[in-house]
DNA sequence: CGAGTTATAAACAAAT
DNA sequence: TATTTGTTTATAACTC
């Protein structure tokens, strides 16, 4: 929800430069200290980790013989682990934020990013860090006297360094208002809730968790002292680390260390994102802005190198549902004009133009889509399809379909008539829409190898001379088949993509190679059973009630005479078969409403 | 310019 | 009967 942010240059040079500390701005930094102490370590260990998880991937891929990378060959595993690993640097980096803003350490201000760091403390490694607490444990006397005018360390590059004039913050003063990286509200809150949260902190980390202390040893920076319990411990720290200039300064390195991590994390973060642009995986990184990314931009931009900073660097407001007009506003700035028009066709495709699949934008902007009322730059048909692919089991009735765009699209909340129309008529002139009926009614899955063959509209049924219509002795276009007859070989494939695009539903298009994979959803899901219920619960309308699995079904195959090439497919050859219906769930149709004029 | 694609509208049929 | 669902055709706007 929130965006990333991490403690500016210069709120950290306000930080640094405070010459004059009152008692209690003091203790309010001893116990912002505690915590800082705590998210370094987590920092270190998350670094650890995710450059051990890096390493794993890239020989996992040379081991697998992918050499050239060829960009397309990514696997769902590496792209699993890929996001995984950017959730976790999200889930940290929020974490961590939280903490610092509990502290009243930070305020957010949108408009900072964390890319800003780079240009403050470049390239500070551990020894630095090492060597600074040397001197501030064993100078700190110097320094608290000396270091007015400098920034108080060695990386200080600047960065700006707008508000350097000010030291001295003294708390005592009402209004900071000459400081204004310093927020008010962090600097008051800050002291009263520091100086509450001491007491209960010292309580709460009693015996089990105190932050600076652990196995034994007293995990103040710079000091290794080995106690046998928690009391001895205590004593030792309100002795040896009690409220002083020295226990100050060290403060305030401390600080420091954790700026430099959370650089390194920036860092980390970039060289992450390189990657993914290397292997072609787009980056679910930027989260759900409620920003739409400049959607020529970011497609030049995965295709192209990461030259330009990704959208890592936006300073996105924190949205809720709440501010609806937000996003509207900032369309104006960003969004292509094509997008703009809420009226007119959307003449601009999307999905095929690059052959790359829609779902990791309309996933990335969901947000905006779903409050601004911005026509999506997809055709009907890309969107039917993300709709269903969303869809827990790959199927949605029409009327789901229709509540998937009026959620998903404050577009498609008005002019009801005209969409729905739309979205008929592509559900019926596009071969890769299947319908499939059950003796309870009818849905629609999606054949995406033929949605990926691009030739979406099969033309060969449009224009079937309607004079000529007697020779086609066919008697439907309709024919029922039994689905789980003859793709004994496809289902793995098939399983696979369906629990990869269940799982993963940012790259639903990852190429997989068996023909007429969605239709077999059915099948798949006779096979898996329970398995497949995924709790992605909030994906799409598909009734809650529907019960794990209908037994059988029947597929309507659009038939194309004329096109001798279709053949290919296993599906023409299936014939009818019927199956019990064991089942007695009920797909619940009228599970909507609401939706069609929703003003 | 022509072919292909898409959006839109409308007519129609079947199902509900 | 009215509405929903699905199919088909026509046409305009647009791209390549």
């Amino acid at each position: 929800m929130m965006t990333p942010q991490v403690i500016t240059p210069q709120q950290m040079q306000q930080i640094l430069q405070q010459q004059v500390l009152s008692p209690q701005q003091l203790q309010v930094l001893l116990q912002q200290q505690q915590a800082l102490m705590l998210q370094q370590q987590q920092l270190q260990e998350f670094y650890k980790k995710q450059q051990e998880q890096v390493h794993l991937q890239l020989l996992q891929q040379q081991h697998a013989g992918i050499k050239q990378q060829s960009k397309e060959q990514v696997s769902q595993a590496q792209q699993l682990a890929f996001q995984q690993q950017l959730m976790q640097v999200q889930q940290l980096q929020q974490q961590h934020l939280l903490n610092l803003q509990r502290q009243g350490l930070l305020t957010i201000q949108p408009g900072q990013s964390p890319l800003s760091l780079h240009s403050l403390t470049q390239g500070m490694i551990p020894a630095e860090l090492q060597q600074l607490w040397k001197e501030v444990t064993n100078a700190h006397v110097k320094e608290e006297n000396n270091n007015n005018n400098n920034n108080g360390s060695s990386g200080g590059a600047g960065g700006g360094g707008s508000s350097n004039g000010h030291r001295g913050l003294d708390l005592s003063s009402p209004a900071p208002t000459k400081n204004p990286l310093l927020n008010h509200h962090a600097v008051t809150n800050g002291q009263y809730m520091g100086l509450k949260r001491e007491c209960s902190t010292l309580e709460d980390h009693s015996h089990h968790n105190h932050p600076l202390f652990g196995h034994g040893v007293c995990k103040w920076p710079g000091c290794e002292g080995v106690f046998d319990d928690f009391h001895t411990f205590l004593k030792h720290l309100n002795g040896e680390h009690a409220l002083d200039d020295r226990s100050t300064a060290q403060c305030r390195v401390q600080m420091q260390v954790v700026q430099q991590l959370e650089l390194q994390l920036a860092k980390d973060k970039e060289r992450l994102q390189a990657m993914m642009t290397h292997l072609h995986v787009k980056s679910t990184e930027p989260k759900a802005t409620p920003q739409p990314l400049n959607l020529v931009s970011s497609i030049t931009l995965s295709k192209t190198a990461p030259a330009a900073s990704p959208p890592l660097s936006l300073p996105q407001t924190p949205t809720t549902p709440t501010t609806p007009l937000t996003p509207l506003s900032q369309a104006h700035s960003v969004i292509t004009p094509n997008s703009l028009h809420s009226v007119g066709p959307m003449r601009r495709r999307y999905s095929d133009k690059y052959s790359m699949p829609i779902s990791p934008d309309i996933v990335q902007n969901k947000e905006f889509y779903m409050n601004a009322e911005v026509r999506p730059p997809f055709t009907y048909a890309s969107l039917i399809r993300q709709a269903i692919l969303e869809s827990p089991e790959m199927q949605l009735t029409l009327n789901e379909i229709y509540n998937w765009f009026t959620r998903m699209f404050a577009y498609f909340r008005r002019n009801a008539a005209t969409w729905k129309g739309a979205v008929r008529t592509n559900l019926s002139l596009h071969k890769c829409f299947v319908r499939v009926e059950d003796e309870y009614g009818s849905y629609w899955t999606i054949d995406d190898e033929e949605f990926k063959r691009g030739r979406h509209v099969q033309r060969g049924r449009r224009r079937k001379c309607p004079a000529n219509e007697s020779l086609d002795d066919s008697p439907a276009l309709v024919k029922n088949i039994q689905t789980s007859l003859a793709y004994g070989p496809a289902l793995s494939a098939a399983f696979q993509a369906s629990m990869a695009e269940n799982n993963i539903p940012l790259y639903t298009t990852a190429s997989i190679g068996s023909p007429s994979l969605n239709s077999l959803a059915n099948a798949i899901r006779e096979e898996m059973n329970g398995a497949l219920d995924h709790g992605n619960s909030n994906g799409s309308d598909s009734s809650p009630g529907r019960s794990p699995l209908p037994a059988m079904h029947h597929i309507s195959v659009k038939e194309e005479p004329l096109d001798p090439e279709d053949h290919e497919g296993p599906l023409s050859l299936v014939t009818t078969a019927n199956h019990s219906p064991d089942f007695d769930h009920h797909r619940d149709y009228e599970d909507d409403q609401g939706n069609d004029d929703m003003l």
